[in-house]
RNA sequence: GCGGGUGUGGUGAAAUUGGUAGACACGCUAGACUUAGGAUCUAGUGCUGCGAGGCAUGGGGGUUCGAGUCCCUCCACCCGCACCA
């Protein structure tokens, strides 16, 4: 018999499916243990090798912590809405539900090929409305909801209302806003009071910048800009302001980088969102305007060098900038301002090239009253602190460029420490050169400083973050519509009182409408606003009111997806309360680093609200969080000959010839050999190619790039389930190395795993007489040792998400079990359970041939849990006069759980030396030793 | 530019976390069995040298009896940078 995996795999496929064997029960009283995947979009292009690999890597740990008896939950589903959807409805017509719908189906059948231990029956898809109702809803929260300073926790903006009822906004004033009382609140208008609500909510309108595209008449994403113009049609862009929801996650800035301490992800991880959340400490200073009563504000981390300001320089975007701005000046200024329109604000931070416009206006230096020159240039943001900073060009690297690009003058404040050649910018050092605060430390100079402009009333210290508010607003179709309605003009909840909405206007969900065509909406608005049935409707009264057309973004379906998953099906509440208290945060996420600040922060900040709000237990939705790194595509290249028509030279001689390099599909090339006939059957203009081969072969060129259907380096993983099985193709994507590094796909590498497989089987039959050959024979001490050894090395590289080298430890065990011709049950089921969280569907049918019944996933085994006696050795390096090296080995015996030796080290190593001559013995750290003789 | 990461044979990688560098595989080279099989098995395979040996973990420097691992510095590549998800 031999190993026939597509029969074997399509039966227990079948089994499983047929016996619910993933079905979960919320069994309430079991060890829990929550297993995620960060969930797919369905794209077009399917699924290809490299997105199984974190899939398959947290199959292998819930089978596993399934099998050490916790209740495991280990979902999918599908992230649904996207802008690429409807970028192809623009283009096909086809409404994007459809084509969502198709995908996921596509999807599903490729991940029911690799054999996970999903339970689909709670699946769940961000575009379904028994989904999106519960987006909605959570956003209705999010909007009823403040975050009151006292606390550092939202609370209901019921709460804020009474506050203002009762004493105004006196505790709660917000910057820049002017104080009411209880009385002056309750005279105000309605629109009034709402305006000043909108201050406070957790989710609230405001103007931000879009990128506008004329000539096609709508907003386009930062990836539908590419080099300033449209990716369609490459016409220009601008920005634009318009009105957008917003979430405050600022006001939560402090709570995300605090708890970020007690999360068990990676240091870089961890790192990167501090980075992200950017809490800097520091200073805002303002300074008077020269010949005119008004003051500019800028924010600066270096109050300490306040005496070298040579220049101001404001984000060109400042509304102010205009009325500051010298006669002689302005049409340089409108120009400048002009041409940052055109800029995206990656382009503005990451080119080196300077710009910058001289305004013509001046400020006076608080303590010098010094004449300063106010600038503005593309280097400064306005989201930024106040958009303004001062320019210190001794004491910072862009101010310093700056400052030599335009020829301003710089001051020296740092003595000495600054050469003239590039700015001082080390936190440490002595300040020079400024009058009170002249030799003082940084640290010093910034204390005195601080003091000094409080005194004057001209400053005060204050944090800031470069965390930005999160903006939801999408003028897009394929999203979850807003549960938002105007009333002149004035943003309202649907679920609020003052609409009078009919009844069925008062229910969530707010349903996705039907569109015909996909284009935008009158004045950059949104799809939704072409259909006047949905954005016009009456409430009771008989008054016209308006839907909100903007839809949300695609992470507002993915902040609280994990939270869904514990009872999919609950049609009352976003999650069962029961389900929620018991499976708490996901224990164990996986996925690509590239969620590192987006998703990963947006989620812990939607937990975060909804645990203030009550409706959850816990704070954070990601307890450990490990990431996969990227499969790479191994492109290949033909060279075409320039000129000739159609003419191709191998790669070893392309040099010779004036070529281009072009893609070919790496499934018409073996290694680097091309298919010739494969390829003049490719594409028709192919067909009468003609090639100048090395050695009568075509050789391709090769190169590591990202899986892309464009480069034609894409791997379907269907293809190598056919031809390896599943289960070749799950140890092979874990053999392939670490699961957090990228690395190129290579098919040919299969083979090994391949092999190992069929190892296996053989040590079950007997492949020339077709018979079984277990036996129920005593295992020896040799068998016992290779097994003992690979049972605590697979599980250890289990529990350290290293399947790398625990796959390798099955080859090593499968080896040796093979050389000592070990045929034994004892043996073998061992075997087999310990395989069965990787190669699922080999390990079922090997168990059944062992005379079990049913199937390994539907009970635990105690074999992870069992003692089992490990016999090894273990060895200590000695160095003998600090060069040669010897290994002594001891033998000992201990148990599974306790291979720690019994004797200290040093004393083992000591008993070595016994009748040994030797001079000296030099411990160090109390484990490693020198032996001079 | 800023933030994070990675760098070890022809290739993917391993290394008890400072202790014999290259486990396990791919590939390659021989051979066995086979009357073509892309099956299976055996041996070899970092570089260099006839050899004992010498040299090797991106480059350079340092700490240490001992460095792939720790420190400094330079280089190359990958990911993210707020409307892709």
């Amino acid at each position: 018999m031999k190993y026939d995996f597509n029969t074997i795999e399509q039966k227990w496929n079948t089994y499983w499916k047929e016996h619910q064997t993933y079905q979960l029960k919320n069994q309430f009283d079991k060890p829990k243990y929550y297993v995620l995947d960060m969930f797919p979009y369905p794209s077009g292009a399917g699924l290809h090798v490299g997105h199984p690999l974190g899939y398959i890597a947290t199959d292998i740990f819930s089978r596993y912590k399934r099998m050490k008896g916790f209740n495991v939950l280990h979902p999918m589903g599908f992230d649904a809405f996207g802008l690429p959807a409807e970028q192809y409805a623009l283009e096909t017509g086809q409404h994007p539900a459809v084509t969502t719908e198709n995908n996921i189906k596509r999807y599903k059948e490729q991940l029911d090929n690799i054999g996970f231990n999903y339970d689909w029956s709670r699946e769940i898809q961000t575009s379904d409305p028994k989904y999106y109702k519960w987006t909605q809803w959570i956003f209705t929260k999010i909007f009823h909801s403040w975050l009151n300073p006292k606390t550092q926790k939202a609370e209901p903006i019921n709460t804020l209302l009474a506050l203002f009822e009762k004493e105004g906004n006196i505790s709660v004033q917000k910057e820049k806003a002017s104080l009411f009382t209880a009385e002056e609140w309750k005279n105000f208008k309605e629109e009034d009071q709402r305006n000043i609500l909108m201050q406070y909510r957790l989710a609230y309108l405001a103007e931000a910048e879009v990128w506008w595209c004329e000539a096609l008449n709508t907003v386009l994403a930062n990836d539908e800009v590419v080099n300033g113009v449209s990716e369609r049609g490459g016409f220009p862009v601008e920005k634009k302001k318009m009105s957008q929801w917003f979430l405050r996650i600022t006001d939560y800035a402090d709570r995300l980088l605090d708890s970020l301490n007690d999360l068990d992800w990676t240091d870089a991880m961890k790192e990167m969102q501090r980075n992200w959340i950017g809490r800097s400490e520091g200073a805002v200073v303002e300074f008077q305007l020269k010949d005119e009563n008004r003051k500019i504000e800028v924010f600066t981390t270096r109050p300490d060098t306040i005496f070298g300001v040579d220049f101001i320089v404001l984000a060109p975007e400042l509304n102010y900038i205009e009325t500051i701005s010298t006669p002689e000046q302005q049409e340089a200024v409108n120009n400048y301002i002009k041409y940052v329109k055109s800029r995206s604000e990656r382009e503005r931070i990451a080119e080196k090239k300077i710009s910058g416009c001289f305004t013509g206006a001046f400020v006076i230096h608080p303590f010098t009253k010094r004449e300063i020159p106010i600038w503005i240039s593309e280097y400064v943001l306005s989201g930024y602190g106040t958009g303004a900073i001062m320019a210190v060009p001794s004491g910072d690297d862009r101010d310093f460029a700056f400052a030599q690009h335009f020829d301003i003058e710089i001051s020296n404040i740092f003595g000495t420490q600054f050469d003239g050649t590039k700015a001082f910018s080390s936190k440490e050092g002595i300040i020079e050169n400024s009058d009170f605060i002249s030799g003082k430390t940084i640290k010093e100079a910034a204390d005195l400083i601080l003091k000094a402009i409080e005194a004057q009333g001209i400053g005060q210290s204050k944090i800031n973050f470069k965390l930005r508010d999160a903006g939801f607003s999408r003028q897009r179709y394929w999203g979850e519509p807003f549960p938002i309605v105007y009333k002149n003009n004035i943003p309202y909840s649907i679920d609020e009182a003052e609409l009078n909405l009919k009844e069925a206007d008062k229910n969530l969900p707010v349903l996705l409408p039907h569109v015909d065509h996909y284009g935008p909406g009158p004045n950059g608005q949104g799809p939704l606003a072409n259909i006047s049935n949905f954005v016009n409707i009456q409430n009771s009264n008989g008054e016209n009111l308006l839907r909100e057309t903007n839809t949300m973004p695609g992470y507002a379906g993915s902040s609280w997806y994990f939270l869904r998953y514990m009872s999919p099906n609950d049609s009352e509440n976003f999650v069962d309360e029961e389900a929620c208290k018991y499976w708490q945060s996901v224990d164990l996420y996986v996925g690509g680093t590239e969620h590192a600040v987006g998703h990963l922060l947006y989620s812990r900040f939607w937990t975060k609200v909804l645990f203030d709000l009550a409706y959850t237990k816990f704070e954070e939705p990601f307890k450990r969080l490990l990431n996969q790194g990227m499969i790479q595509g191994s492109s290949r290249f033909v060279y075409r000959i320039k000129g000739a028509a159609c003419q191709f030279v191998s790669e070893g001689l392309k040099d010779q010839y004036e070529t281009d390099a072009i893609h070919v599909d790496v499934n018409l090339v073996n290694g680097t050999e091309l298919d010739l006939e494969a390829f003049k059957k490719w594409r028709a203009e192919y067909a009468d190619a003609h090639f100048i081969l090395e050695e009568e072969k075509y050789i391709c060129g090769v190169e590591i790039e990202k899986m892309s259907k464009s480069k034609y380096n894409v791997v379907n993983p269907d293809n190598i389930v056919k031809e390896y099985g599943a289960d070749t193709f799950r140890m092979y994507e874990m053999f392939l190395g670490p699961i957090e590094m990228s690395k190129p796909w290579d098919t040919k590498g299969i083979e090994g795993v391949h092999r190992f497989l069929k190892k296996l089987w053989r040590l079950f039959f007997d492949e020339q007489t077709e018979e079984f050959i277990v036996t129920d024979e005593a295992p020896n001490k040799a068998e016992l040792k290779i097994l003992h050894q690979s049972i605590k090395k697979v599980i250890d590289d289990i529990e350290k998400f290293s399947f790398n080298t625990s796959v390798a430890q099955f080859m090593i065990l499968v080896n040796e079990l093979s050389d000592l011709k070990c045929h034994k049950k004892a043996i073998l089921s061992q075997v087999v359970l310990l395989l069965n969280p990787f190669a699922p569907h080999i390990s079922e049918e090997l168990w059944h041939h062992l005379g079990y019944e049913g199937s390994i996933n539907d009970a635990s085994f105690p074999i992870f849990e069992e003692k089992h006696i490990v016999e090894t050795e273990k060895t200590y390096p000695v160095a003998i006069n600090g060069k040669h090296r010897t290994n002594i080995a001891f033998p000992l015996t201990a148990e599974a759980k306790d291979v720690e030796p019994v004797v200290l080290e040093n004393e083992i190593v000591q008993k070595w030396l016994e009748g040994k001559p030797h001079k000296k013995i030099i411990f160090v750290k109390g484990k490693m030793i020198n032996v001079i003789v």
